[in-house]
DNA sequence: ATATTAAATCATACGCGTATACTATTTTGT
DNA sequence: ACAAAATAGTATACGCGTATGATTTAATAT
């Protein structure tokens, strides 16, 4: 049973239209989250600058939070573009993945509002986060650090070790981060010294 | 200047009877927030099942997030009943560590509610955080780790590689948690194999 | 006794996200 | 031209956390 459009009534808006104007309200949504954070701005708000009632936003997007997903997508690239770039410079495998180490952890300590924006969210729920890190896109992502591994051990990125080790440095970063971001009463041991630390573990 | 007490008027609540009924609101809380979730139970819920008007609530606690708060310190201490009873058993400094942290991600894993409650709380600011992590008795409760890795060094609990390589395995642990729990589109590593890793690796 | 005072408590109200029911718009079939 | 139909958009309302101001309570000074 393939859903055949009725012949009539009022069109479904296009794919374009609609992929436009879901743009359109995303934009706006980046410039207020990340100036004022994303439960400051208030769907009344968001519909006011966007140029919608509040209700018509629910059009484009099930839920507040469904407006911040389609941000993550764009804010963890922002942080891969650094990551990248940071290994471009290196001239040993060993190198190049410790400067992609630092470089992601140091991308989010410093923007610790797009942290909270897309790893610590406000009722973020199993589906929520699935259909984000589910986006192929994103996965993809992170094969800069088992194609640096895999390099480094040179073996290859399909190798069970390499994934064993890969997940494991994700994981401590990812634990670096999320204790330093939100636990900043605890003495930690700074940053940088924890992630040399990360890394050299993964040379064996 | 002592801030000395008027002579007329209403006195103020006890001491013991504000403490009473703060525990009081506290016990109610965490039945409530376990078995409903933090989000769920509304502040006029509490206060009905408490018996008090929802606004009277504010005398004891500032705010939900704080009655939240409250529970920390209770619910990890209940993680660590659970890690210092595996190191019972272990017969060696190693399978200590090891049987500490495997404890640890176990609890927290099992235990996604008080996961939720207690690392990924909507709006929890710095200061909120501060305030629990700041506490001598919580910071105390993961002296168990530092004295782990210092015994199986053979080294001093204060000494400085002690500090960084329990940082960073406390680090790593969270890591594996955060990521495991809140990322459950991603094919990870299971948790098991993550943290014997990251155990492996502090035994130099 | 009673007025005074300060704390405790409560009633009301605000802005929030959004469910629901309504109106407006735009198409096709007659 | 116009009725019917289906979507787009809006108005209203609900329960939420909690700020604010009114009311009640419990003590002392007269």
């Amino acid at each position: 049973m393939p859903e055949q459009t009725p012949t009539r009534g009022r069109p479904t808006l296009s794919q374009d239209t609609l992929a436009e104007r879901r743009d359109e309200i995303a934009s706006v949504a980046l410039r207020l989250f990340l100036s004022e954070g994303f439960a400051s701005v208030s769907m009344r708000r968001l519909g006011k600058e966007v140029g919608l009632t509040p209700m018509a936003l629910y059009r484009y997007y099930p839920s507040k939070l469904d407006i911040l997903a389609r941000l993550w997508g764009y804010i963890i690239g922002k942080a891969f573009d650094r990551v990248t770039a940071a290994t471009q410079g290196a001239d040993t495998p060993e190198d190049a993945l410790s400067q992609a180490a630092q470089a992601y952890v140091s991308y989010w300590c410093e923007n610790k509002d797009h942290y909270h924006l897309v790893f610590m969210n406000p009722g973020v729920t199993d589906t929520d986060v699935r259909s984000f890190v589910g986006e192929e896109e994103t996965i993809a992502r992170y094969d800069v650090f088992f194609q640096a591994v895999a390099k480094m051990r040179s073996a290859d990125r399909m190798a069970p070790s390499v994934k064993i080790a890969t997940d494991g440095l994700i994981c401590h970063l990812h634990g670096i981060m999320h204790s330093l971001i939100t636990m900043q009463g605890y003495p930690w041991t700074q940053a940088d010294t924890l992630v040399a630390d990360a890394v050299e573990r993964v040379g064996r």
